[in-house]
DNA sequence: ATTGACCCTCCACTGACTGGAAGGCAAAAT
DNA sequence: ATTTTGCCTTCCAGTCAGTGGAGGGTCAAT
């Protein structure tokens, strides 16, 4: 199947799947006239596994050692749970750091008149050494 | 003052502000001797500004205007409002999927028995169709 | 005279793509 | 028969907000 077809299949643009190529996170053959990409079953079950890694916010890194941990027949679970455990750290400090964020952006809106006046406690705060 | 100590005073590496004076959000004067960036105290207190208000997620482009916003004294505070409501949502959002990600990610990890044994959860969950 | 601490500009890199130009190939419409 | 369309290819540039480094000028102290 080839790049077009394949990534309506998947999910992704052709250019994020030609991307994945370039990567050499899926490497697909080559039709032996045109030259175009053509992808296996497997490459495309490969490709469908990036698209839900990449959905769990884990970076092509982490999505290349899934990959390969999946392949591995005589991996061990917790070689995958540690790269889980380690995202949900991130995942974790980056709530914790935009709740933090939302709250104080909430409170000063929530105290800013938002009329024809000039007077404003968001810019306050922002401009406050 | 010259950009290392503005940096240390305003917590910016000397980079960062080099890159903000290119960016021409602050248009420092130059030392007619050497060419060096010259920062009056009114060129660091809007550095502090953009530091703060990037510090609330805004974007450059978002800096600038409340920056604009901040000298223009005529301002109606409504229109920061506007800016900080929008962000509000943006933040809104990125969390709602953070959480809704972690969620899942959680669930998963935490079925995942993370021993030697090769059959694993996460794994499978990403590898579903 | 040289060292060290500043400063300058310019280029390249980050991550994960996206957009577009320029061109090849094959089938379908005119 | 020709043109259009719709694929596909490669390569270059841009996004965002910086960071890192090379190569070189300036200044005070040693």
């Amino acid at each position: 199947m080839f790049i077009g077809a394949v990534a309506k299949r998947v999910g992704l643009s052709p250019k994020t799947v030609r991307f994945y190529s370039d990567l050499g996170l899926i490497q697909p053959g080559r039709d032996q006239f045109t030259g175009y990409r053509s992808y296996t079953e497997d490459d495309i079950a490969k490709l469908k596994f990036l698209k839900n890694a990449r959905r769990f916010d884990f970076s092509i890194s982490e999505c290349k050692s899934l990959l390969l941990l999946n392949e591995r027949h005589d991996r061990a679970s917790f070689e995958v749970k540690a790269i889980a455990t380690r995202k949900l750290k991130e995942l974790d400090q980056a709530l914790d750091d935009l709740n933090s964020i939302r709250a104080k952006l909430l409170s000063l809106a929530s105290s800013c008149p938002g009329n024809e006046d000039p007077n404003c406690p968001i810019l306050d705060a922002i401009a406050r050494d």
